[in-house]
DNA sequence: TTAATATATAACGATTTACTTATATACGTA
DNA sequence: TACGTATATAAGTAAATCGTTATATATTAA
């Protein structure tokens, strides 16, 4: 049963970031690990630049929070947020999508910011 | 409790579908009642072609199905969709738009496909 | 058959999007 | 302090998106 509901043009915009592939993956993973940008850049092999930008959308979205850790900054799910339901039920649709941490703790790349 | 998954990629394709407020504002709508294409132009104050264009994304993404009755064709809610229990959910979320139907009424407008 | 209505398609333009490369900033360590 | 690593920002570009107007198609009714 759900709470309460999000405003439709509100809503919008928050499926318009969960509709693409890069975003949903990371927010699927986010949902069961904090993970820092360079692990994203090896997942999904595309340029750091372009992995910031899709952070720093969601963060200005306030579906993900950063805390710096040293020289690392990690990523993890705003469960404050007031999206959190919706993106929650959403992420509940998808298959896990962990077995791209795993390939990346097989190729020893995870350690990078632990 | 979620009964079977969408594969990441085609759920990423929806959302982008729904990530638009006049297509997110037509599914709701479509959850409660059928509609027609000239209904939605009243409500949108959008051109007719808009409009059309819309429902063809979402017909051809399986998420709408369309019904000719008469020189009327009448839009539902493809309930047989891999992706509607993911629509679903995300429907739950929303608050009702069903004033922007009620205030066609008002006007008078809404007989005009029935 | 002709006209009117409902809808779809085509062609086009302004804006947005999602990358890229180059550069700046922040932190840790020698 | 100076250097290396992690991340962010800036600037530019190709492609996608969402609207428009003009036109085509389909149905109904005179």
């Amino acid at each position: 049963m759900i709470e309460s509901t999000v405003e439709i043009g509100k809503a919008a915009s928050i499926l318009k970031l969960l509709g693409d592939k890069t975003r949903l993956t990371m927010v699927k993973l986010l949902n069961n690990h904090d993970c820092c940008v360079c692990e994203f850049v090896e997942i999904f092999k595309m340029s750091q630049p372009a992995i910031s930008q899709h952070l720093r959308k969601l963060k200005d979205a306030g579906v993900v929070r950063e805390n710096r850790r040293g020289q690392w900054i990690i990523y993890s799910l705003n469960q404050e947020s007031d999206y959190y339901p919706l993106v929650q039920n959403v992420l509940d649709h998808l298959p896990s999508q962990d077995y791209l941490l795993t390939e990346l703790e097989e190729q020893g790349l995870r350690i990078s910011c632990e």
